[in-house]
RNA sequence: GGCGAGGUAGCUCAGUUGGUUAGAGCGUCGGAUUCAUAACCCGGAGGCCACGGGUUCAAUUCCCGUCCUCGCUACCA
């Protein structure tokens, strides 16, 4: 095991064209806080990055949408998501962001020294130019018709409308959302990563030398994609919003954003300090990337790759990869609204970022998909924060108040009871820390909630408003421990829960302490004077939680109303053209999975003329068996495709539930005969 | 379909290098208590450890297969 120095922490670049929800806290960024504030407690060197990640095309295309300039959107969202992680107590040493002037620099000088090094391979191809905006066109700049389900406003990178990722050479009647106008295809020069040459380092570092410190999840992803065998991937774009291409004659183009975001990491520390090279070249230091599972492959192959081909820095030693956090049961989504966003989570709760630290702390995404809930949310601040923690600090408070005026009592004889409870007290700043080392946040949490209850039962078990009459010199020694345990969870708390243990301190008269200084009885004096108890947490009501529970079943029918509804017509066509379509009526008479795949199936269906074969894309919504005998309406007349090896004869009309199930479009009496003409 | 990660009490999760009664928190039921935000404390109930085979004296744990969830990937006239 490596004797590490220092630390250097990165969290991931949160991309700057929207706000931050409750899925990036759960996943990225209150675990790498806890890590951090731990480290810090220790007296570790540490510095701990973060900042806007703001290239790309999406930024260029929403300020297009919006009518401003990209510049106005990620200013917007850098202050909104940077004040966001502020008021949540998430203490970056840096929240810095990529368009700053040292980010181009330095990656553009990351670039060029792989460039002289011969890293990338050149290579020339076709891709669509708009000839009066006199660019090539992202992917995202070209919309065109779905070869897959028509839909007429498909990007070159994905239908909206079908989920298919598509590559705009599939596009039906492809234009440039710029002007308008039909692109042309012109030759363009770009750079590729040849991420194959890596497979045999990547199989030493990664398979052999992080077996067994990498989480599972982040391992097994990582064989899988090294194992499947890794494909050269582009570094450059044609665009003009980036980091401009640090070679002569490549005017137009930049870096594509997933080669500079991670750098910001650099970027930001060098912006941070002079001394940033011994956070990022130095053998001992430890650097640790905490990031959520979509960004595995960047951080555990990418990143790496480039900065091995580099040569003077070094690697992640860990990459604490978190699963998805899920809202009430469905996926977090920006487009869809479905999320609890940060800032408006602490202007409807405020003063309460602890209990929701504490709630995603608790249930946070460590090895498998979680799901928020607004009940689990009032629970665990009502049941256990509250309850537990929160009532534990609060009853010894004022015990101390009822029976010393605030005044630290001391400690006098000792019985078997307090000399357990002592070495139990000792056992927990290494439980809890044991648990974050190897980023254990949920256990480790567990065990700062069990030192409450231990002095809890502590309390309960010893009885001291009983025995004040009869033994007042033990009640000295019973307070004074229980005291302790409040300072102890004052010191322990801190990572987790930091306006909490800044409240705990203040009621406390308590200065604050390192990691090291927990685990004992001796942090309160006796005679030390205390302030007067507040309450550190307060219930939440069922009202409450209706409100936002009612929020969000108001964007599901919001949501449900404008789902992939197209509120433009298609163009008028003529009658000859309508009538140039043959739809018929027919029967389903085979079905059946095609094999190796998940959405096709192969159908027979009698048209009435003849039986022909159908491929259609309905086997998530259809098992074969269900749909034998249905009557369905089939374009008979439509050009055969080949699918998969098989020709398919035909189209059945489906239509589209606002969940995305599909529904077949029949004649609506089964009395209706096969072949015969809709019209 | 391929690959990866998961499938353990009502809920959220531990755990098992194969071995006597499978754990925790929350919830639930009962008891005790009143210092404390009806909180705390004690106790009970609640599990074919996804399903089917196999290996073994013994499997929740190992092997094979199946099903389900999530991700990546292919594919969806």
């Amino acid at each position: 095991m490596h004797n590490f120095k220092r630390h250097t922490v990165t969290a991931a670049l949160p991309y700057a064209n929207g706000p931050v929800h409750i899925g990036h806290l759960a996943g990225v960024y209150i675990p790498s806080d806890i890590y951090v504030r731990y480290l810090r407690q220790k007296g570790a060197d540490v510095l701990f990055i973060c900042g806007s990640d703001e290239h790309g095309v999406p930024i260029t295309i929403k300020a297009r949408k919006e009518g401003v300039t990209p510049k106005h959107i990620i200013d917007k969202y850098h202050s909104l998501i940077s004040n966001s992680f502020k008021k949540f107590g998430i203490t970056f040493d840096i929240y810095s962001r990529t368009s700053n002037a040292i980010h181009h620099e330095t990656s553009a000088e990351i670039f060029k020294t792989l460039y002289d090094k011969n890293a990338f391979i050149e290579k020339e191809n076709d891709q669509y130019f708009d000839e009066e905006a006199l660019q090539f066109l992202a992917d995202r700049y070209i919309t065109g018709t779905c070869p897959h389900c028509n839909y007429e406003k498909a990007f070159g990178d994905q239908c909206e409308s079908c989920g298919t990722s598509l590559s705009p050479d599939e596009l039906i009647n492809p234009r440039s959302t710029l002007s308008g106008n039909i692109p042309v295809k012109r030759k363009t020069k770009h750079w590729y990563l040849p991420l194959n040459q890596y497979e045999d380092w990547l199989k030493k570092w990664i398979i052999e030398e992080h077996k067994t410190d990498w989480r599972s999840n982040v391992y097994g992803q990582c064989k899988s994609w090294i194992d499947n065998g890794l494909q050269p991937r582009a570094v450059t774009r044609d665009l003009d919003w980036g980091v401009k291409v640090p070679i002569e004659n490549t005017e137009g183009k930049v870096l594509y954003v997933w080669f500079d975001a991670p750098i910001g990491y650099i970027s930001a520390t060098k912006e941070f300090t002079k001394d940033w090279e011994k956070y990022w070249k130095d053998k001992d230091t430890r650097l640790i990337h905490f990031i959520g599972k979509d960004n595995i492959v960047f951080h555990c192959i990418i990143f790496p790759a480039i900065l091995h081909t580099e040569g003077s820095y070094i690697l992640p030693d860990n990459i604490p990869a978190n699963e998805f956090l899920n809202l009430e049961g469905e996926k977090i989504s920006t487009s869809r609204n479905w999320a609890v966003w940060l800032h408006e989570y602490l202007e409807e709760f405020p003063g309460k970022e602890d209990v929701l630290r504490y709630v995603l702390t608790a249930n946070a995404p460590e090895t498998k998909d979680n799901d928020f809930t607004w009940r689990d949310f009032q629970t665990r601040n009502n049941s256990e924060l509250l309850a537990i923690f929160g009532n534990f600090v609060n009853r010894t408070m004022v015990l101390t108040h009822k029976y010393f005026n605030g005044t630290i009592p001391e400690v006098n004889e000792l019985t078997k009871t307090e000399e357990n409870i002592i070495a139990e007290i000792e056992k927990f700043p290494a439980r809890i820390a044991n648990n974050l080392e190897v980023f254990k946040f949920r256990e480790a949490l567990v065990q700062l909630m069990n030192l409450a209850r231990l002095g809890n039962k502590y309390l309960t078990d010893s009885e001291p408003w009983k025995i004040n009459e009869t033994n007042p010199q033990h009640v000295k020694t019973i307070l004074n421990i229980a005291l302790q345990i409040c300072a102890n969870l004052a010191i322990l708390s801190k990572p987790f829960l930091p306006f909490t243990a800044e409240k705990i301190e203040k009621m406390m008269n308590l200065s604050p302490k390192n990691w090291e200084a927990a685990g004992n009885i001796s942090l309160l004096m006796p005679g030390h004077q205390i302030n007067q108890p507040h309450l550190l947490f307060e219930k939440i009501d069922d009202e409450a939680i209706q409100y936002q529970i009612e929020k969000l079943k108001q964007t599901q029918i919001s949501n449900q109303q404008t789902m992939h509804i197209d509120s433009t017509p298609k163009p008028n066509i003529t009658f000859e053209d309508f009538a140039k379509l043959d739809i018929r009526t027919g029967t389903i008479t085979k079905a059946e999975k095609v094999a190796k795949t998940k959405k096709l199936l192969q159908l027979e269906i009698d048209t009435g003329i003849d039986k022909r074969t159908v491929v259609s894309g309905i086997a998530e919504w259809f098992s074969p068996g269900e749909i034998i005998g249905k009557k369905v309406s089939v374009v008979v007349n439509l050009e055969p495709k080949k699918l998969r090896g098989i020709e398919s004869q035909g189209m059945i009309l489906m239509a589209e539930n606002p969940d995305g199930k599909l529904i077949f479009v029949a004649p609506d009496d089964t009395t209706a005969i096969n072949g015969s003409t809709i019209k």
